[in-house]
DNA sequence: GGTATCATCCTGTCTATACAGGTTGGCCAG
DNA sequence: CTGGCCAACCTGTATAGACAGGATGATACC
């Protein structure tokens, strides 16, 4: 089953090789990775579709096929597309998965997906650190700490639970900004140039909490990933980042130096 | 076929395509990859370092500079390598972040912490692949596969249920091994050098047998790392690692920056 | 019916060539 | 010495053409 038709194209891309338009233009397998992506983000295909084909696209889209090459490749690098040879390009399902242990904004990885993506701020507040934040942060017992809890969401569903605490010592003023405009990534390494991170990784049961926020199914766990990030020797964050177990996964290659 | 009679030059790569040696030849831009990284793990480059240029790289190697360009590009994503048009390539910093999950021989974790090591073999089977696992070791179906489910124990305790897969066209007499004497990591290592891994993490809820071999409470999820290894470009073996939620963590620290 | 073969389509890779635009260092004129 | 110009080099992108090898369906043969 072939399913659909490739939609025919209002034909070429950019207007061609017309040498310099004065602002700049975005390079052609840019252009032709956009146009796929707007396929899959206005639903014209969906998980498991075949995409049009290498030549199909060069003849739509009036490039050459290593132009297309470069794009679908790198669009199955990032998980959009499933290429498999011999047969054909689809639309990957929509497990989400994340690049192993990587401090990186997560509203770009949801963008570079395709997708849309939106913040909803659970809680914003400042707090007394107890034993356990105070070891965590390299804090007095009963130091002053601002706390954010956010669910980040790819289109419109919940992929993570942020519960964040910041020493205001390092980074002051967190809490004035609007993360539903700017994530507390963004915010945080203009604020403090990130030098060391360290991770774990486990998986939980869901409270009650969790469960409500995140939408979580009644037999879903949770993956779990904590995080401290270091700028001069001083942490500058914790973060508790909770993730869906039936929609997100990381993976990672790791390839020792040959 | 040979279509690619290469213009021989001192330090040529692989000696062309010649015709189908029984094992597969990695690509061509892949031995790019590993020769610019060999350079950098041999300390002969270092961070900051310039690397020889595309159009050196295409003088030494003997391949097109399009080659060159995708090695260096793919690196360069890695973050491995930092481009600056107009000027060259250079040798990363040490990275902050991204942190590769490492492959490491589990009973000499459990040592190094100082605990007992033990293992229990609950079941050597041969058997023949489904689709799904002919897909995930890149054989075909019906192929004839060694499977071994282990549970490794901490101090008695049950710390990881391993459910392994091997390709005995690769690697023969995996099951001829004794394993509470040797990890499968041991003896998998040494019959196949490690070139490359791929790890998938999720949270998982556990099943009844999972239950029952890990000892698991009624609240626990479950860590599912899924890994598979190659060597000489063919899947190695493929493992699930199941680890009890409440007492396995991955973890991970990244150096300072110099 | 079953089976073997072949044409066709697909992705994956590789090459040779070309032009763009940025950077750098040297050379020359003022 | 200074400023401007330019050649040389670098990466980034794009193209056309080619072959390899897997997948697939049609066709011819037994």
């Amino acid at each position: 089953m072939n399913a659909r038709r490739s939609p025919q194209s209002p034909a070429a891309l950019s207007p061609a090789t017309a040498t310099a338009t004065a602002t700049a233009v975005a390079p052609r397998y840019r252009q032709v990775r956009s146009h796929v992506l707007g396929l899959i983000s206005s639903g014209t295909l969906v998980a498991h579709d075949r995409i049009p084909s290498e030549n199909e696209l060069v003849r739509t889209l009036g490039v050459s096929r290593m132009t297309v090459n470069r794009a679908l490749r790198e669009l199955a690098d990032d998980g959009v597309l499933l290429r498999v040879s011999g047969v054909g390009t689809f639309v990957a399902d929509e497990r989400v998965h994340a690049h192993p242990l990587e401090v990186r904004n997560i509203a770009d990885e949801v963008r570079s997906r395709g997708h849309a993506y939106s913040a909803r701020v659970v809680t914003l507040t400042t707090l007394r650190a107890d034993a356990a934040l105070a070891a965590r942060l390299g804090v007095a017992p009963d130091a002053s700490l601002q706390h954010s809890s956010i669910v980040h969401c790819e289109n419109g569903r919940p992929l993570q639970l942020e519960d964040r605490y910041v020493n205001p010592a390092v980074v002051p003023g967190y809490l004035k900004n609007d993360f539903t405009r700017i994530t507390p990534y963004e915010f945080l390494v203009r604020a403090a140039p990130l030098q060391q991170a360290e991770h774990t990784v486990q998986a939980v049961m869901p409270d009650a909490r969790l469960r409500r926020l995140l939408k979580l199914d009644a037999d879903e766990a949770c993956l779990l990933i904590r995080r401290r990030t270091w700028s001069d020797g001083r942490v500058v964050t914790a973060a508790d980042l909770w993730h869906p177990g039936k929609r997100y996964e990381l993976s990672g290659t790791f390839e020792p130096l040959a």
